[in-house]
RNA sequence: CGGGAUGUAGCGCAGUUUGGUUAGCGCGCUUGCCUUGGGAGCAAGAGGACGGGGGUUCAAGUCCCUCCAUCCCGACCA
């Protein structure tokens, strides 16, 4: 392709909007523009780029038996209703009608689809398991789109959803995607982890999410330094071993009210009494749609509401108003504690009934208690694991020091479990001729996430920085002067060569000074460069770029296509 | 959803406070000359009617009302 005739309008300065790296770098080099808040438009590269990733994930999909299809964007309601998520899945659904008033969604996702469509022609264990994939645009209404590409509105998925006749069959399954996942993402050039997640309300237990590492990853990961252990997951899932504490070791002390007026956050609190955190017991209160709770757990850790929601069982948690903790406490907010609590469920981390003599809201304005020992002074509900993991606590496995990271979902696998099958009715008959619901998984990838992601995770100042593997193209001619014609031609000649020897290359044949054209290449992020200048065409030896390293070799213009060719397939084939 | 901000040429912005000729600047674009190894220089041009609608006024980019769009922050840790 020659860039003159390229449809790549790059941009030298940043579109106010865009905040994020990856968005301003696809903007300003020419890959995407905006139709809407959170809709986008790929230009030829970035479609260049989306569709190799797209391959890839063919190809990974396919290996692992996998089946494409292609299924429909707009949906019935009837289906959604069916399965009871056409009340519950709430605005993020597009809806809309035809135009004879009969609702329809866009689909956010297609289990009720292809639950459906399998339920009609699946019967016997014989035609089980399958493996059916689609890649296809979804729709989410988010209630904030941003970061560009990273929480777009419209996106590109890739979604394979798996039907097997026990927990066995889909156990083998999931192990496929993992695999997988773990091939694609390699594949693409990322650094990435997989970890362990929480399945939230769509039940099931097993999930996993794989994060390709970046600062600017809205999820926030923990995980074991200890290599060999391995453990990693998603802060909404991750737990950690109680860690005993010298508190413990003291003797109790009767319970005692002090004044503590103005006081109403932990950290005044502290401050007032002159006490660490960790003695403090926080007293958060939720309402659900099972009443108002009051979580428990110690001031120096924050409420895992994804774990709180679970071990209640309640669809909706949602921190309780001012007027309904005033009612519930008698005080003001800020002075809510276990004892003497009434007319709520009291869920304690059990991280809290290890505390001796800690300080809690006394249910009174300006007043806390201390000397507060669990199983004496109050008695909880409940006692699980509710409070957020971080960095520093013991590993789960091996008790090694967790660490933090910041991650970008692109991928997750999930073991629905017969949640769909039952509800829509997806059974088939065994060897004995009884009929049961197919087990099922749902594994997705973000393609168009998946390109911004990459761009997060390779850039420098100058630009992007593509993978090789899913590069839009791999390398740029570049004459350094447009008047000279031996360069002209020379370029040119190189330039077809490589292309009848596969290399997928671009002329950079505009009538731009050779500064324009440079940066523009580094913008762009070609990962390789073919500078031709007088030396080339003196010496007939030719300059090679690579864009990652910035590392520049004379190869002569015989072993350039070689060269080449070389330098792709060494990076390409990782696995 | 709550809060904040912005909307003037393809992009980035000034002008709006204190209404007043023909609405400006940089980049980009067009043409010519010149230059040619990291976004050159000179010259001449094209391009907007100020997000939409309504209002106030002799006069509105500027004041008022309203709608829309976009971006950011937050969504409550007691």
């Amino acid at each position: 392709m020659r860039i003159s005739q390229l449809f790549l309008p790059t941009l030298r300065e940043v579109p106010a909007e865009a905040e994020v790296i990856s968005h301003q770098l696809l903007l300003r080099a020419g890959f995407i523009r905006k139709a809407a808040a959170g809709v986008y438009t790929f230009l030829p590269l970035a479609w260049r780029v989306i569709r190799k990733i797209e391959q890839i994930i063919r190809e990974e999909m396919d290996r692992q038996g996998g089946q494409e299809i292609m299924m429909p964007i707009i949906q019935p309601a009837e289906l959604w209703q069916e399965s009871g998520r056409w009340d519950v899945y709430g605005p993020e659904l597009f809806r809309l009608k035809d135009r004879h008033g009969r609702d329809f969604c866009l689909g956010p996702t297609h289990e009720e689809i292809i639950t459906a469509l399998v339920r009609q022609e699946i019967r016997s264990y014989r035609q089980l398991p399958q493996l059916l994939y689609q890649i296809q645009n979804k729709y989410r209404d988010e209630r904030r789109p941003r970061f560009g590409l990273l929480r777009g509105r419209e996106f590109i998925m890739k979604d394979l959803y798996s039907f097997d006749r026990d927990e066995a069959g889909l156990e083998v399954s999931y192990q496929k995607m993992y695999e997988a996942y773990t091939r694609v993402f390699t594949r693409c050039g990322l650094k990435f982890r997989p970890v362990e997640a929480d399945s939230g309300a769509i039940g099931g237990n097993d999930t996993h999410e794989f994060m390709v590492l970046a600062d600017s990853g809205e999820a926030l990961v923990v995980f074991c330094p200890d290599e060999s252990c391995g453990y990693a997951a998603n802060v909404e899932r991750a737990t950690s071993p109680v860690q005993r504490d010298t508190v413990e070791e003291e003797t109790s002390q009767p319970l005692k009210l002090v004044d503590t007026p103005g006081m109403h956050t932990v950290e005044q609190v502290t401050a007032y009494l002159g006490l660490n955190a960790r003695r403090i017991i926080k007293t958060i209160l939720y309402q659900t749609e099972k009443g108002v709770v009051a979580a428990l757990v110690r001031g120096d850790r924050d409420v895992n509401e994804v774990k709180l929601q679970k071990v209640l069982d309640v669809l909706r948690l949602e921190l309780a108003d001012a007027p309904t903790v005033e009612k519930i406490t008698g005080a003001r907010v800020g002075y809510a504690g276990p004892v003497g609590l009434q007319n709520v469920r009291l869920v304690a981390d059990d991280e809290v009934m290890l505390l001796v003599n800690a300080v809690a809201g006394a249910n009174r304005d300006d007043a806390h208690l201390v000397n507060v020992n669990p199983g004496r002074d109050f008695v909880p509900h409940m006692v699980a694991d509710i409070r957020v993991v971080r960095a520093g606590d013991p590993c789960p496995k091996c008790g090694a020091l967790l660490r933090e990271t910041r991650g970008i979902e692109v991928g997750q696998i999930f073991k629905l479990g017969d949640k769909y099958s039952r509800a829509l009715g997806a059974t088939y008959l065994d060897e004995r001729g009884q009929s049961r619901p197919m087990i099922m998984g749902c594994y997705g990838i973000g393609v168009t996430r998946t390109m911004a992601a990459a761009v997060e995770q390779n850039h420098d100042e100058d630009g992007i920085i593509w993978p090789v593997s899913i590069a839009p193209f791999h390398v740029v001619v570049i004459p350094v002067n447009h008047k000279d014609e031996q360069q002209m031609n020379l370029a040119e000649e190189i330039y077809q060569e490589l292309q009848a020897g596969g290399v997928e290359v671009v002329l950079d044949d505009r009538a731009e000074r050779a500064g324009v054209k440079f940066k523009d290449a580094d913008l762009v992020g070609y990962p390789m460069r073919i500078t031709v200048g007088n030396q080339a065409v003196q010496t007939g030896e030719l300059e090679l770029r690579y864009r990652a390293t910035r590392e520049m070799q004379l190869v002569s213009r015989e072993q350039i296509a070689g060269h080449i060719r070389e330098y792709i397939d060494r990076a390409v084939r990782v696995l």
